[in-house]
DNA sequence: CAGTGGTCTAGACCACGTG
DNA sequence: ACGTGGTCTAGACCACTGC
């Protein structure tokens, strides 16, 4: 990179080969769990310093776009179904250990989106979306309703899938190559209206975990809207704040 | 720094430069809002090099406690009420806006810790502790019904004071040298009892959302525990996930 | 303009995990 | 023993800020 190319002036060399190197891994010339090369030949490659090359892995790290180890290498990130919860399900039981819902294998529905999936997931007018819905269920009871929007045109074909893993963000990336980056959660208190409760086996007006979850992709394009209906016994959604 | 010392050995010397100017922060040679030297003078007073310098006060950046700014210099980070809001106060209203609550001045009241205290706050037998309730209001409603209590022995001489401000973590800070950095918020939805209700103007067994947060300070010791409850119409708890 | 943080280089050495 | 990431150095140059 040793002449700065016109468009990437003022950025800097660290930032242009982190952004190479994503656009490999967006692009799946470097697929999940793979391992990459090391810093001398990505420096050799690039025409930049080792030390600049390592800057450039470890802003991808900072992005979890890639795991760094001591002694082994640098690999791509692998969305596993145990990481995905790790990262994106933050329920935890009353001697704070991580719950792990089962959910029951749920049949996609297409359908046009409507003007609150279209909001939430910036979708134009005639856009189409899959709707799931399930239960998720712990120790055989179920304790979570689950609603969520995906638009259509992102993952084709899954209409036609009879199951659903318990965990999506990895079909995502395996099957779709979309990278689940980052969530926002927005958390309320409701009262269980009469069909969830019924679904729940509680009494309506129970008083229910609302999470309203936007995902977004490694562009910042939301990919998912899904709505949670939490009754927790014994249990409670935890935030790290720093 | 040029011979390790023996109680340091097989720590990186950037990690011990930050340890080390952590300290002064956290002793208040260095006060907060503070400019200090730059990363050539604090290499030349360690005996490190400029990079090594530079990579101790990223470290720094990194933990919140000093702010870096181009062309200006590194600065102690200061616990603004505006700031300590913006980072731990994450309530929103539907237009994405964050809200800022009131609260009257209340006076705190001390008290032998009781069990729930002594082991949300790692305490012993005969701990004090400060509790202070009051409401937070939003449009001059009240909305939130909080419950705090902190070590007495953190902070000799509050329970003296009449008033207390609309935000604490600067009043530690300040006051006490105590730095709040980081917290943990257990959120689940509960049913308002009768006293709350009543307090918050609402009926009797609306969802509220319940907000149990440990604050942690430098150390990683626990010096408050508080438990809000929330009324949130048009409202949400805001989390980010990445 | 001077002073600051930010980038970049080239190379040495250390710490870790595997064969 | 080898290859990896991690640390550390010494020094050059760039980019931003305020005077």
């Amino acid at each position: 990179m040793a002449p700065a190319e016109n468009n990437d002036i003022g950025r800097p060399l660290y930032i242009q080969v982190r952004d190479q190197l994503i656009e490999r891994i967006r692009t799946g010339a470097w697929k999940p769990g793979q391992l990459i090369p090391n810093v001398f030949l990505l420096g050799a490659e690039f025409k930049v310093s080792q030390g600049t090359a390592r800057k450039a892995l470890a802003a991808l790290a900072e992005l979890n776009l890639v795991v760094r180890r001591q002694g082994l290498g640098t690999f791509v990130f692998e969305h596993t179904p145990a990481h995905v919860l790790f990262r994106f399900f933050y329920i935890f039981d009353d001697k704070h250990a991580q719950i792990i819902p089962k959910s029951k294998p749920a049949r996609p529905v297409i359908a046009r989106a409507n003007a609150t999936e279209r909001a939430k997931l910036w979708l134009g007018k005639n856009a189409k979306v899959l709707r799931i819905s399930r239960l998720r269920s712990r120790k055989g009871k179920p304790f979570i309703a689950e609603r969520i929007s995906v638009p259509a045109a992102l993952l084709p074909g899954l209409a036609e899938h009879d199951e659903l893993p318990n965990t999506l963000y990895d079909l995502y990336q395996k099957s779709y190559g979309i990278m689940v980056m980052r969530a926002e959660e927005r958390v309320t208190a409701v009262a269980a209206d009469r069909p969830t409760a019924k679904a729940l086996g509680i009494a309506p007006g129970t008083p229910l975990l609302k999470i309203d979850r936007i995902a977004f992709a490694l562009d910042d394009q939301p990919v998912e809207w899904r709505v949670s209906l939490c009754h927790l016994v014994k249990a409670h959604y935890l935030a790290r704040l720093k």
